[in-house]
DNA sequence: TTAAACTGGGGCAAAGTTGTGGCAGTTCTT
DNA sequence: AAGAACTGCCACAACTTTGCCCCAGTTTAA
């Protein structure tokens, strides 16, 4: 899903290069020539953060900002060049996340969108559900369950694990080293068949799926399908 | 609670500046006179910011950055002397939540120090609310009560919190280590069965509520409700 | 073709996890 | 000051998980 940014500066010049870069980034970039319609814009539909001038035509990007804070946690980013201490500490004071003095770096400014993205993903990663799909099986890490075909599949903390790393990487083959390395946390080269053994118990609770676990011989194993009809021999 | 921040700088005279505004404000400051032994603290028992110089004795402020974001989310201000675009692109980049360039007015470090905390405030706390139902059980955080059925419920202290944790993420399993984090604010591993204690009295209390603390396995708990006809066989 | 290596099923025992009742130190209330 | 409430810990029992062993069947390579 691509993150949605909003700036507003009465520049014309300024919006463009701003856009260009982020849009180069892969952001979806809408931007606006003063802070009141990207307020509107905003209400009618939020993004994912905010980049604001602060002299503009109509209400002034500081006034703009504390709005903004009044009703939502969206990022926000101040760009202005008004570069006095006590300008950058009202901004910053006032609800901004991050304030940067013009003329500015395009790059310096993507590498902080990129950081306030990265601070507000971190913090809020513990509540992020992940979920996998391979065929008929769907694995909701935060709840911490497996369903076949949405009937529940009860599985130990070791199946659970190694499953899911089998979802995380189901377009390829992975080699029991690589599990024992990921899955156990066993940093050193161990002579065990403990994967084999959950691979075991794995595949017999999966008999009910289409997902078959295959064993890549002398390597590992791989996700795949159930073929109902194998390319008889 | 109060809020613990380490600094790391060479230079003693700017440990006491940023030291003392920043206690003028009333966090918890702990300095130290190179980034290693700060990692080292760090590891033992984390803060909620920390604060680097670039060029230290010892490992660089840099890689010190780097070492920490690979394990932690906590929120870092670089502070440098080095003022390149390239500087403060790198540092922001690698991990970095802000980067000030030396000299620096206190007064500013300490805006961003608490913008980031309003940051971090904001996105682990934006979906706190007042009221919390799940099936027949309502929590009041505001009021500091419990209903079933609108039957009041007599919580402890420990059990309220833990409850209404529960509450905060019904969608989720939450595991030991996180309740003992979040609730306990234990910061490190600890060998105790706290949590499950207090489960045994919550679950006590809430025989008469359709709400049940299911365990997962090996894991934590989660939120369900009681199944009165279990899917029969 | 044959021997060696690999795989997977059943069973087993050690280690780990969880719920329960009891208990004691601390804090709060009366 | 005495009692009540709270909370973490312990011990115990029931139960689950998991690595390993043995063994038969399969695959690979010489």
């Amino acid at each position: 899903m691509k993150q949605r940014i909003y700036i507003a500066d009465d520049e014309a010049n300024i919006r463009f290069i701003i856009s260009s870069f982020l849009k180069n980034e892969g952001y979806e970039v809408m931007d606006f020539e003063n802070g009141d319609s990207l307020f509107d814009m905003f209400m009618k539909q939020p993004c994912d953060m905010v980049i604001l001038d602060l002299m503009m035509q109509g209400t002034d990007g500081l006034s703009i900002c504390m709005k903004l804070r009044e009703r939502t946690n969206v990022p926000i980013i101040i760009v202005s060049a008004r570069d006095s201490e006590l300008d950058r500490i009202t901004g910053i004071t006032m609800g901004s996340d991050d304030y940067m003095v013009k003329p500015f770096s395009p790059v310096e400014l993507v590498a902080r969108v990129k950081a306030l993205f990265r601070r507000v993903q971190m913090d809020q990663k513990s509540h992020q559900q992940e979920i996998y799909t391979y065929e008929d099986i769907l694995i909701n890490t935060a709840q911490r369950n497996v369903k076949i075909k949405d009937v529940p599949l009860v599985l130990t903390p070791t199946e659970f694990s190694l499953l899911t790393y089998l979802f995380q990487h189901s377009e390829r083959a992975v080699s029991r080293a690589e599990l024992l390395k990921n899955v156990w946390n066993f940093d050193f080269e161990a002579d065990t068949r403990a994967t084999d053994d959950i691979m075991k118990r794995l595949r017999k609770k999966l008999t009910l799926s289409d997902v078959l676990i295959e064993s890549v011989w002398g390597f590992g194993f791989k996700l795949s399908k159930k073929e109902t009809n194998e390319n008889p021999k």
